[in-house]
DNA sequence: AATTAATTTGACCAACTGGTAAAACTAACG
DNA sequence: CGTTAGTTTTACCAGTTGGTCAAATTAATT
């Protein structure tokens, strides 16, 4: 449906998205300014909203994309594989998002705690539902014997919170660690952590 | 030295800082309005100004209180007692402030976020040192067999970013377990998880 | 009660906000 | 090359923003 595409337009609405991204996610939806992303991605406001109809729109664009990017790797464990390892890939792969965007966590980060007023009913729709499915498997491994009895929504919790954190505050992570990449010793602890939880 | 508060300055000073933790807390600095929050203290816009010199001030005042009080806790970790007892402690009080003040959590969170403009100076400073302290702590109770081998800073970080959790999260938590208050669980899974990660 | 100090209000302002309209410009295509 | 469709800019607007100021009001002190 989208295939009329021109090659500026291609451009523009990503140059768009690219700025609106680094704003949105600095400032959230109510502190960041047109004009911003209008300096950001160097077209001028009224080109901007020759490509977006409002600044809403730009928000929300950014949002679903993410939304979708986020949910697929739940979905995408395997439960015929071997739960520990399952549960790793993901927590992984969690945290890898947040090493290569953090813009993109910092975003839903500001989202969520203002409310989640624009994406509500994605959470207590496909995102409940995905997390539902996520935690039944987790409590049938459970009853399988095949990981230890823990609180499915707790671990899920657990390792959202725990990943993100590299990235939503990255600044006091910096402070207190000094500049650099900690990614890989987060790795290395968030994977002691949760064998030492799936395993007896 | 703030002796000479008039009964009416004392109730105004609170009912402000009461009105812009409110605000400030759901669209950080930048989305937040002096209308807002003449509105919440039901004060008139120059009034507040009249007591606090800007909007900023207001937002100092707030961050400031806030980092006294988030600072204590850390320093009360006491060397002599017993070192999984002393973090469990610790993290209890975490998990409570966010049950009880979920808003300066997330003010807190909405600063860190948008790269802790105001605060930089204290968290690489104050925070780091108190941080520094309490990491040499729990690598004198590894070394002395009190405790599992373990990154101190990153264990540090996973009780923050679990307890944090569930205050700048919470329409998250909420959407997907269903309203309610699930602290109680929230702080099961954080003990068990403590316990696994600090004993042999 | 009179005076002084503290408090509150209303009117105001310049800068900025998201957004519009139409004209000017540029690219694509036959 | 001319025409059309797509793009960009200039000028603009009404509403909101943080903040000021002097006047009016209220509370505290003598």
């Amino acid at each position: 449906m989208k295939k009329t595409e021109t090659r500026i337009q291609k451009k523009n609405h990503s140059a768009i998205k690219a700025a609106g991204l680094k704003v949105f996610a600095q400032f959230g939806f109510r502190g960041s300014t047109l004009d911003q992303i209008a300096a950001e991605s160097g077209l001028s406001k009224p080109n901007i909203l020759y490509y977006f109809s409002s600044k809403e729109a730009i928000y929300e664009a950014l949002l679903d994309q993410l939304l979708t990017d986020w949910l697929q790797p739940v979905r995408d464990i395997d439960p015929a594989g071997d739960p520990v390892e399952e549960i790793l890939i993901y927590a992984r792969h969690k945290l890898k998002m947040s090493r290569l965007y953090p813009r993109e966590s910092r975003l839903y980060a500001n989202e969520i705690i203002q409310g989640a007023p624009r994406i509500k009913s994605v959470l207590t729709g496909e995102l409940r539902d995905v997390v539902a499915t996520l935690a039944q498997l987790i409590k049938n491994w459970s009853e399988a014997g095949l990981i230890r009895v823990i609180d499915p929504h707790h671990l899920i919790f657990s390792i959202w919170a725990m990943t993100q954190h590299y990235a939503d505050f990255d600044v006091q992570v910096q402070a207190v660690l000094g500049d650099g990449d900690h990614f890989d010793d987060a790795e290395q602890y968030l994977e002691d952590m949760l064998r030492r939880m799936l395993t007896v």
